[in-house]
RNA sequence: GCCCGGGUGGCGGAAUUGGUAGACGCAGCAGACUCAAAAUCUGCCGUUCGCAAGAAUGUAUCGGUUCGAUUCCGAUCCCGGGCACCA
């Protein structure tokens, strides 16, 4: 019998649904594990084949784990609320809602085929209102909280109010600052407006007001990665920043805890720094300098003289501040400008409020101008002069800085530029060319720090300055708070209605806040959501903005242990049980967006004791991204020949993307390409060696550059089983890779090989029950050792080269012995269910492979009692000698100086030494 | 610019803790089977020199540590991901 993978995959496939094999219960009895993939935005594209990678390898992990025993929930669902649903929507007048359940269907059809372990009861999607009625109740949650500082966790806001109610919000030391501060007696007497308005400060979700890519002739607010160089990548309209009413998670008030998760959880070290650089913790002071400057208009307020706040890590440099620096969008800037520099700040200003903060944090060209005015140091009295630049963000620290040239870069190439006066208060740490960010220099020029080592000078400059009255100790964090309002149409309504400015929350019985029917999807009045547009919606004062591509993707692990419940978001006993994610697989590019939001939740929910734990993913695998392997025809300049890669040079020509599926390796199929396209029909070649060669480049896979390969072509032409071990063999999973569909017919030849084992095209089923040999128990044992080992290390191309070794290897045997293949069988389940279920029903099981019991490695028939070792004269490998592994050190000494190659290179002398590492190898020293 | 990752034959990759570089597969070459093709099987396959035995060289580049470095350290170059409204 032939392996006629196309039949039998699609027998199974039935049958595996029928039965509903993969069907998952909270079965609590039972030892749980919980493998989850990120999920996939359902784009109109479909699944090409770098969606699979991470999912076939959590399948193969999660039959794994069946096998071994666990219950494994191994879910899936779609994130599918989102952006280019919505463009789609605006270009097209179809509704969202109906793509995107179109495309569900189709990534839907494309996952079956390649027979993943699925339970579709559990499907979660986010854009459905049984699902998203809990997204908003978590928010929710959020607003209805805030994060107490003293238990440092979120607590009910209610708790809040009745603490005010009784005890006020009074400073434990120090004068009460009017605003921020007040009685019992104040509170129970404010408006409801100002009580709202305080309450505001320290809900988790919370409204504001931010700035966005304004785009007004588009009338919208755009994503960053929809504006390119300061004009809208759709018709290159002007960009500008624009502030409006935003809401916002307070996830500052969990960086602490978010980075202290860190220590709990199994993420690779590169992830953990990433999210460590993100929340970016630092420590210093914010120091108060008086600002000085010709009186030529009074200064605002209350006759007090100016002060610029800046924050600092390194007081300790306090002497060597030889300039300031504003961000352009620092408050103070109109202040303090003089009338001689107004136009030229105006002007800089008004060039630097037409950048992307990306732009700007990616400039290498140095710019900036003076504002005209002083500050003074505390010190030394000092006049510094204050001068604005893009390089200062606004939102970080307090959005000016202390320069110091000769402790940091980016200050010193300022100074240098503008040939600002650099004083050295580190000496010879300092050479006059480049800055020296070190902690270790002695100081010098720098008053009472005179003669201390910077790390020591720290807390003497931060007593100093506190003692003064110039400035506080100060922690700070990069991360910002995280906008979480949208002005589009497809994604959750919040719950929120709005009365005389006050935000109130719908009451929970009101859920879900149904998204409404909006006849076009274009923007409202003043940047307002499409919402806005809605009569019936602004009528009843609900917020319009709409809730971010996140919020969904932030707590979904949850909903997959009970979807259907719709009196909770996961009953308590379920999520108890199936508790953390104990495996979660997905690509590095949400490392510090998705996985800081949900963990940020997850802790939330912990807080208020909806959850049992704080820490949604356990372990995390990132996978590579798959990239596209783009092939190029060139076309003669001016005619419809076109030249192979190899002869171009000779002509002037224009390079194009040709189909990657009409090339075979980077050989054209000058036919199929006549017959891609209308205008190719008549196209011509000048071939090299009678073919046609294409160029190539790797590029991000993208239809626009016809390098996606659609997995369900090869799944037909292969087989499910060949196209999940393909993926696999291709390399490591957390690496990225250019994808090329040549070489996935090696893999299916190893599979047609495997089943040659089992079955003879003529004689049909060959397995025998003869007793196995010592060297075929030696093949099977070394084989399930490799592969338990490289499954549970996530290394699947290894795993896959250890079966084909194996099947090579029991081929040469001529083995065809039953007690040496079904364990083999097991084995291989998880990496391709299909063909083992086959063979292990062919060979007259009657239960099912994916229950199966997982061989038992035994180490007994793997021992060695000799090794060939390698031996190396000076290092470098000169012989090889076959030696008894319980060799005496001795023994191998003499055997090694015995040895004719060696003798030949001692030429006569004797060794200096011989390194013998038993075991690995014998290195003789001359 | 900043943060993170990667760079090994013609190609994808292996080498798990510093110990035989190139497992396994693709492509290529030679051969067997066949009327032929497909399928299958056998052998060769980093580069240079050599009839061969063998030697030299080789893991992005340069330098260091070590008896020994793809692996550790320092510097440089190139590629990919992220940088807060793509998901």
């Amino acid at each position: 019998m032939e392996y006629q993978f196309r039949d039998i995959e699609k027998k199974w496939q039935e049958k595996w649904k029928a039965e509903q094999a993969y069907r998952v219960n909270n079965d609590f009895s039972k030892p749980k594990f919980y493998v989850l993939d990120m999920f996939p935005y359902p784009s109109g594209a479909g699944l090409h084949v770098g969606h699979p990678l991470g999912y076939i390898a959590s399948d193969i992990y999660s039959r794994y784990k069946r096998l071994k025993g666990f219950n494994v929930l191994h879910p899936m669902g779609f994130d599918s609320f989102g952006l280019p649903a919505e463009q789609y929507a605006l270009d097209t007048g179809q509704h969202p809602a109906v793509t995107t359940k179109k495309n569900i269907e189709t990534f839907k059809a494309q996952l079956d085929h390649i027979g993943f372990c699925f339970d579709w009861e559990r499907e979660v999607q986010t854009s459905d209102p049984k699902y998203y009625k809990w997204t908003q109740w978590i928010f929710l949650q959020l607003f209805n909280s805030y994060f107490c500082n003293t238990e440092k966790k979120a607590r009910p806001i209610a708790d809040l109010v009745k603490k005010y109610e009784t005890k006020g919000a009074l400073p434990k030391t120090g004068e009460p600052v009017p605003g921020r501060h007040f009685t019992a007696e104040q509170w129970n007497n404010f408006s409801e407006k100002e009580k709202a308005g305080l309450l505001m400060k320290r809900r988790l979700a919370y409204c504001g007001y931010g700035e966005v890519n304004w785009c007004e002739a588009l009338g919208t607010v755009l994503a960053n990665d929809e504006v390119v160089n300061g004009v809208s990548e759709r018709g290159g309209h002007p960009v500008v920043k624009k502030t409006l009413r935003q809401w916002y998670l307070r996830i500052t008030a969990y960086a602490d805890r978010l980075l202290e998760g860190l220590d709990k959880v199994d993420f690779s070290d590169a992830m953990k720094e990433m999210q460590t650089n993100w929340i970016g913790k630092s420590s210093g002071a914010e120091i108060d300098f008086e600002v000085k400057k010709p009186p030529l208009s009074p200064p605002k307020g209350e006759g007090t003289a100016l002060k610029l706040r800046v924050y600092t890590t390194r007081p300790d440099t306090i002497f060597g501040v030889d300039f300031m620096v504003l961000a352009p969008e620092h408050k103070l800037i109109a202040d303090i400008t003089t009338e001689e520099q107004k136009k030229a700040v105006q002007d800089y200003v008004g060039y630097v409020n037409s950048r992307s903060e990306r732009e700007r944090m990616a400039e290498k060209k140095i710019s900036g101008v003076f504002t005209g005015a002083y500050a003074v140091n505390p010190f030394d009295g000092r006049e510094i002069p204050i001068w604005v630049s893009e390089y200062v963000l606004a939102g970080y620290g307090t959005g000016a800085i202390m320069a110091v040239p000769c402790g940091d870069e980016r200050d010193h190439k300022f100074a240098r530029h503008f040939t600002i006066p650099i004083t050295n208060i580190i000496g010879s740490h300092y050479n006059g060319e480049e800055a020296n960010p070190t902690k270790e220099a002695t100081l010098e020029n720098s008053g009472f720090l005179n003669g201390l080592l910077m790390k020591n000078a720290m807390e003497v400059a931060i007593r100093a300055i506190e003692e003064k009255g110039v400035g506080t100790r100060k922690v700070n964090y990069k991360m910002r708070d995280a906008a979480f309002s949208r002005q589009r149409y497809w994604g959750e309504p919040f719950p929120i209605v709005w009365e005389n400015g006050i935000a109130y929350p719908l009451p929970e019985d009101q859920l879900p806040l149904i998204l409404p029917e909006v006849e076009k999807y274009g923007p409202g009045p003043d940047g307002e959501g499409p919402l806005s547009n809605i009569k019936d919606w602004t009528d009843r004062s609900l917020e319009t903005n709409t809730m971010p591509g996140y919020a969904g993707s932030s707590w979904y692990f949850l909903r997959y242990m009970d979807p259907e419940n719709d009196k909770v978001f996961c009953d308590r006993r379920v999520s108890d049980y199936w508790n953390q994610v104990d495996l979660y697989i997905g690509g590095t590019e949400h490392a510090v967006g998705h996985l800081l939001y949900s963990r940020m939740w997850t802790k939330v929910l912990f807080d208020l004791g909806h959850i049992g734990y704080d820490e949604p993913y356990k372990k995390l695998v990132n996978q590579g991204m798959i990239q596209g392997s783009s092939r190029f025809v060139y076309r003669v300049a001016g005619t419809n020949k076109f030249v192979s890669a190899g002869l171009k040079d000779r002509y002037e020509t224009n390079a194009i993307h040709a189909d990657v599926n009409i090339v075979d390796g980077v050989e054209l199929d000058v036919d199929a390409f006549k017959k891609w396209r209308e205008e190719y029909t008549a196209a011509e070649f000048i071939l090299e060696d009678g073919k046609y060669i294409c160029g190539t480049e790797v590029e991000k896979m993208s239809k626009s550059k016809y390098n996606t390969v659609n997995p369900d072509d090869l799944v037909m032409k292969y087989g499910a089983d060949t196209f999940r071990m393909y993926e696999m063999f291709l390399g490591p999973v957390e690496m990225s890779k250019p994808w090329d569909t040549k070489g996935i017919e090696g893999v299916h030849r190893f599979l047609k090989k495997f089943w040659r084992l089992f079955s003879d095209e003529i004689k049909g089923l060959i397995v025998t029950d003869e007793a196995a040999t010592p060297e075929e128990l030696k093949v099977l044992h070394r084989t399930i050792r490799k592969i338990e080992e490289d499954t549970e290390r996530f290394s699947f191309n290894t795993a896959i080269s250890g079966f084909m070794i194996a099947t090579n290897e029991l081929n040469d045997l001529k083995c065809h012995k039953r007690s040496v293949l079904e364990p083999l069988l097991v084995l291989i389940a998880p990496y391709a269910p299909h063909i083992a279920a086959e063979l292990w029903e062919l060979s007259g099981h009657r239960d099912s492979v994916l229950d199966a019991p997982y061989p038992e490695f035994n180490a007994k028939y793997v021992t060695e009692t000799s090794k060939e070792y390698p031996i190396s004269v000076n290092g470098k490998l000169r012989t090889t000698l076959n030696i008894a592994l319980d060799a005496a050190p001795e023994d191998v000494e003499q055997l090694v100086l015995d040895n004719e190659v060696v003798q030949k290179w001692l030429e006569g002398k004797a060794p200096k030494k011989i390194i013998f590492v038993k075991g690995k190898m014998v290195n003789v020293v001359i």
